[in-house]
RNA sequence: GACCGGUUCGUCUAGGGGUCUAGGACACCGCCCUUUCACGGCGGCAACACGGGUUCAAAUCCCGUACCGGUUACCA
């Protein structure tokens, strides 16, 4: 039997960090064995339920290129077939109406009125002493025909446990008793729930149910069911949740942006390194390995990995450095250091795009891209040997942005460094960050007159590459009795706007010799400073 | 309250009775490299929740306690 896996979220908001692991595995399980991950968005609650969340769900899904099969299912498409499940069970006396009137629905929070409740009732209430439950059929029909409003509920044995092997959690038993007879129809005849999963997962032939663990307890209601309706339950496999740094739960409400998935997206993750995190955050492949590649993470993932543990999503709210967790921070900087050149491009290309900084002259011309990659990045920019420099690509060619790409990435975190840290090599505007020009210019007046100058040496330069700039600067700071660096970093800060990134030398030559002397004989800098 | 689950460095984790003076990663802190730096290299700090057993031997097995989480809806 071929395995059908399904992620099945709720729209009612976007796709939230916990749910995207839970897809994230569901589609690792289905593609390790080959089986099917399909999708259902199970709207049946209408007044939460909306398409614009329906919309970046599946937004989320597609960023991290977790492709689903067949076609998505919506579960308010079947609520009629819900309905015609919960009326056999009815008819075959595996269910009963309840006719007591609906409650007063709580007040704003739910959940302590439940808890209330509980302790309220506590060793008073047995779960199942409804006085609807033993009813006579005739009378119940009677007062259904009559127009009484009524729910239906699932008629749950008086004896006996629901028991099933957990994937990851092991063997679960759970007492008929503790378990109350749950709602499958509300008088308003809207299918709940529970019975509304069941009946979906009958009906897309689930073989493995794999969720979060909040619907542990979901699964012995679930497998009465199954078992009223004479059907076989799944495999059920359950997830540990991904709690807030304070250990409590993650939320929108309590978190914001964090916790959607489109903030990484528009953050400029890339999604491999999103992905990689994902899976490590409850998964262990039990090596002393971090970087896994889609490919390998199908490969390596079982269920023995998963732990039984909740997993921290750690974060500092008020503290920009650490505003989201910082192995997924670490992660998407090592995938952009490390990742292969070809694959990081396409991605530099829409990032300058959407900051229209993107030029045509950029796009390869003719020649394949691997093919300008093996002339300019194999070696990497620190080692360039002289010979390379013969070949340094013009700027604003296609050889010079790749080139370009490779040198600054080194010290890049996400893709939007390439516009915004990197803006100076795309753009001639570009700003001045204050602190650099503070550290590296305002410190040192000299440099309004000796930087301009040192423009003039450039312009007097037959070839403008590495070797014959660094003697250039070296002979103009001696000459200035200064050290090299208060020249290197003063010229970092005009050329560059940032007080950080490559080596200066590889830096003046791929902003290139006219922009360079242009950018050293601006005053824009000094004038935005202080 | 009841039921269910969990508890190894700050965080993610390795660990399935001896190889554990507990390993890796991130973060943090030093040092080195360097013209600077958020790259890189080297190093440091830092954990088996607690109490009882079982055993020659326990982070590993059992029991209890504490704490944390989930569920307990005519929500999903």
């Amino acid at each position: 039997m071929t395995v059908r896996v399904r992620f099945a979220p709720s729209p009612t908001g976007y796709l939230h960090i916990g749910s995207a692991r839970t897809a994230l595995f569901n589609y690792l399980y289905a593609r390790n064995v080959g089986g099917k991950f399909l999708l259902r968005i199970e709207d049946t609650d209408l007044a939460r339920s909306t398409e614009e969340s329906t919309r970046s769900i599946l937004d989320g899904l597609k960023w991290l290129e977790l492709d689903h099969d067949e076609e998505i299912v919506f579960q308010s498409d079947n609520a009629d077939k819900h309905r015609a499940a919960a009326l056999k069970l009815l008819a075959e006396g595996k269910a009963y109406r309840d006719f007591t009137p609906r409650a007063e629905p709580g007040g704003q929070n739910v959940k302590e009125g439940i808890a209330e409740r509980a302790r309220a009732n506590q060793g008073v209430r047995n779960m199942r002493d409804n006085e609807y439950r033993e009813l006579d059929p005739d009378d119940s029909d009677a007062r259904a025909a009559a127009g009484e409003p009524f729910a239906i509920r699932l008629k749950v044995p008086l004896d006996g446990i629901t028991v099933f092997e957990d994937k990851v959690y092991g063997l679960q038993e759970r007492n008929y008793d503790d378990t109350e007879d749950l709602v499958l129809l509300r008088s308003d005849g809207h299918p709940l729930y529970n019975l509304a999963v069941v009946c979906d997962d009958i009906e897309m032939g689930i073989t493995d149910v794999i969720r979060g663990q909040d619907h542990l307890t979901n699964a012995h209601k679930q497998i009465l069911i199954y078992n009223s309706l004479g059907v076989e339950p799944p495999n059920f496999a359950h997830l540990p949740l991904i709690l807030a740094p304070n250990k409590g739960k993650l939320s929108k409400r309590k978190h914001g942006e964090v916790v959607s998935m489109t903030t990484y997206r528009d953050a400029g993750f890339l999604a491999a390194a999103f992905r990689n995190f994902l899976a490590l955050l409850g998964w262990s492949a039990g090596e002393e390995k971090e970087i896994y590649s889609l490919e390998e993470l199908v490969e390596k993932f079982s269920f023995e990995g998963i732990h039984r543990s909740n997993a921290v999503f750690n974060f500092k709210e008020n503290d920009p450095r650490h505003w989201t967790d910082d192995k997924a921070q670490w992660m998407n900087a090592e995938y952009i250091r490390t990742m292969p050149l070809e694959e990081l491009l396409p991605f530099v290309k829409a990032e300058l795009k959407s900051a229209k900084l993107w030029r045509e002259e950029y796009e390869p011309e003719g020649r394949a891209l691997s093919e300008t990659i093996a002339s300019t990045s194999d070696v990497g920019p620190d080692e360039r040997p002289a010979a390379m420099a013969i070949d340094l690509p013009e700027h604003g060619s296609h050889d010079w942005f790749v080139h370009t790409v490779d040198l600054i990435r080194q010290r890049f975190f996400t893709l939007k460094d390439f516009s915004r840290q990197g803006r100076a090599y795309f753009s001639e505007d570009y700003d001045f960050d204050p602190a650099a020009v503070e550290k590296n210019l305002s410190k040192f007046p000299d440099l309004r007159s000796w930087l301009p100058e040192l423009a003039d040496r450039f312009e007097a330069m037959g070839s403008f590459m590495e070797p014959e700039i660094e003697s250039v600067v070296k002979a103009f700071a001696e000459e200035k009795a200064t050290k090299l660096g208060i020249i290197m970093n003063g010229a970092r800060t005009l050329l560059t706007g940032v007080a950080v990134g490559p080596s200066m030398l590889a830096v003046f030559e791929t902003i290139g010799q006219e922009r360079s002397i242009r950018r050293l004989r601006s005053r824009m800098a000094w004038n935005s400073g202080v």
